[in-house]
This record gives structure tokens, sequence and C-alpha cells, in this order.
DNA sequence: TAGATTGTTAATCGATTAACAATC
DNA sequence: TAGATTGTTAATCGATTAACAATC
């Protein structure tokens, strides 16, 4: 297996995204691909692409290209998508029901196997053919199923509660849709925070400062 | 009114983080904060927290650092959460439902007017109090309402068609949950996206890639 | 005044882009 | 072989960090 020591983030952010086009391209029946007709349709330069794909291993050739579905799978690989990590997902909540619904887990690396929740009224629904479990039961839960990861739809208060009980059960790795940030006590944890309401504020940002705004409709 | 031409989104991505932390500081009674305070608290360095601030003024005190009411203020006025601008939901599935509900919208610069679909099952059905409303109907509702932002948690093949249709009603600001790239098209148009998908795949390559990566419980 | 901390300039670090030799 | 395009090194650009003079 090729080098890959300290890939910075700016890199390991753009595998998705090319991950995703080579799998569009490859349904699209493309066989082969240029660094260059790739960076067109991504927006980014030839050498950015190659540059990120070469921290990995050489997977072009000279004079030729790149072979899209040799090219998909092995940014796969890289992805790990493969591993169909065992998760949990805390929260039965809006977000929590929409997360376990809405998402492919499968197809993103993960296997989505308990939905947790502690208000009564919530265990025992079920979300995607699942039901909800209660929290108090997780222990038991742990022991057969072994889950890796712990998808976090709980408020921002409950964190630092759940991930001190999940962590000493052996879950490292946590998707994280609130603010409260897991790393400052647990810095070994990998955590990928979805903040939305980050997300939205820039957008209030550049909304408020886009020297283009007209906010009014077009004229006919 | 300061400086302000051209604020790198590096910087932009941060403040939202500042304007928490500081609100939070001042819910605490805190009243002011140095510099390296700050910086112990965030995880960053007092220098580029300087730096940031100093891209749209100079409003901290030498020899006293800031006062925390008055930077919370000055941020929330930079990020522009007075402004409320008026939005729209486009999709009532599990997302949409979800972020309806979920997020404090006029907290966070918006006020969500309105919630449209398409399908006849989903028209009528109530959200957060809203009840929502026929897509065919939108042209209509714009001419009351005018609204400014669009938030699409629809299927990345409605995105085109969909801000075809809201662009020249004077919409060129969205939220957008789908892998559908609006700027490519529209490049005018103030773009946040959501990847949910790709930010799953960035934590399932970090946790294939981790070394500490122990995947067992810790022993008692 | 002395101490502290900002605002700002300069130095460093890292990421992106350009260039080109290697090679299919 | 000639043409094309990679892999990789070098140059540039931008972002972060360090240093310190200004000043409260």
């Amino acid at each position: 297996m090729p080098k890959r020591e300290n890939i910075s983030m700016s890199v390991i952010r753009r595998l998705p995204r090319y991950y995703r086009f080579l799998n569009q391209l490859k349904r699209d029946g493309v066989t082969r691909i240029s660094s260059t007709e790739l960076s067109a349709k991504l927006g980014l330069t030839a050498s950015q692409i190659r540059q990120d794909l070469n921290c990995f291993g050489g997977f072009g050739q000279q004079g030729y290209g790149y072979i899209v579905e040799q090219l998909a799978a092995e940014i796969g690989r890289i992805l790990g998508v493969a591993h169909n990590y065992r998760t949990v997902l805390f929260g039965a909540g809006n977000l929590g029901r929409a997360i376990a619904a809405h998402m492919d887990f499968e197809e993103l690396g993960f296997e989505l196997i308990g939905i947790f929740d502690n208000a009564p009224q919530k265990v025992g629904t079920v979300i995607r053919g699942m039901e909800v479990l209660n929290t108090a039961s997780f222990e038991d839960f742990c022991k057969d199923n072994k889950p890796e990861m712990a998808a976090l739809c709980i408020p921002r208060t409950a964190v630092e509660a759940t991930v001190d009980r999940l962590y000493p059960l052996g879950i490292h790795s946590y998707w994280n849709f609130s603010h409260y940030d897991i790393t400052m006590k647990y810095p070994d944890a990998v955590v990928e925070n979805v903040h939305l309401n980050d997300s939205l504020l820039t957008l209030c940002y550049r909304i408020s400062n886009n020297p283009e705004a007209s906010h009014e409709p077009t004229k006919k």
C-alpha cells in the first residue's frame, strides 16, 4: 500500500466529491477521463486533482488518463466505504429521525444497527423499520452488537454525559450534530461535526455582504 | 463602517463560533475577555482571533481586552443576524421537516415564512405550526411575501428546475442540502451547501486511517 | 507610571498552481 | 515515433503564527 502519511484535511474533504463524480461518470458509461476533463467538471485545477490523487498512489497512466471504474474503486477503498462500521444513532427527535431515514449509511461506509432515545414516548416508535430502543438498555445492546460509531442527534447539554458513557464502551468515533466540542475532553476521538447553525450564519453573512445583492425579482 | 473588502472564507467560517462563545460568556455573566483567554477556550491562537476581528475593525482596547457584550453585538452585526431574511423551505420530506422544526431561524438571521412541497399527501400537513403549501402556488405566494432565501431539502434531480424557477423571482440565496452545484449555472447566487454524505464519508476515511483505532472496549 | 493587551507588520507555514520531465 | 497526459518538483499564493510597537 502506498504513502499516505499526513494527508491534510483539505485533501480529505475533496475525496468524497471525487468519489461521487466518478461514480456518476461510471453510471453514465464513461470509461476513461483525464485530470483536465475532471477539473472542468469539478471546477478545480487539473494540477490539484493530480496532486490529491498522488497522495495515495499513482492511479493514472501517462498519455492516457485515468480509468473511471478503477479510480472510483481506489477512492472508495481509500475512504473505506466497504467497512460498514456498526453505527448507533442517539436521539430520535426531528433531526435524528431525519438522519436515520434520509442517509444511505450503507453506501457511505456505515451500517445503522440501533436507534436510542431517553424519552418514553419515543421508545418503541419505528424509524426506517427499526424500533427506537431505550438508552437504558445500551450497555446490553453493546455486548451483542459492538457498535463502532455513534451519530449524535441529541441536545448540546446531553452530549458530554453520553460520550462519557460511550467512549469506555469502545465507541471512539462520533458524527456530532451539536455544538459541544468532544475533542476537548477526548482528543483521541475521531469526530466529524455538522454545525447547521454555523452553516446558516455564514450564509447570512454572505447575503448581508454580497455586493451583487438585489433582493428584487427580475423585471420582465 | 470599517474595511471589510475581501474577507476569506476561512475567517467567515470562524465568525459563527466566536459569536456563539461570546453569547455564552455573556449569559455566564463574563463582562470582559482577552484574546488569550478566548483562544484557550476555542482552541485557536490569540493571534488568529485578533487578526480575524481586525478584518472588521478594532473592537478591543489595549491593555484591557474586549468587552464581551459589545464584541458579541459587533459580530452579530457583521453576520447580519438582525436581517431576518424571509425564507422559504422547499421539500417537506424527512430532512425538510427536521430542518423546519429544528432550526432557530429567527436567531440566525432568517425568518421562515413558507414551506412548499409537490406531493399532495404532504400539502396541508402542519410543521411547526405552519401549513405545507403546494409548490404550484409559489408565484402567488411571492407576490405577497417576497422571499429572499430558499432552503432546499429536495432531491438532487429536482434542484435545477427549482432554482430555474426561484432565481427569476428574486431569490438568489440558497441553503442547499443536495449535491447539485447551483453556482455552476448561477455564479452570482449566494449558496451555502450542507453535504451530509460528504461529511459522513470524511468520517469514514478518518476512522479507517486512524492509527489510534482500537475498536475495542476499555478493559476494566 | 508600570503592566497588560491590543492592532499590525513581518516571518513562517501550508496549500494551490505552474511547469516539465517521465512515460505510456 | 509523435502526441498526450501523468507524476512530481518548483514557484506562487494565501493563511496562520510570531513579534512588537502603540496605547489604554
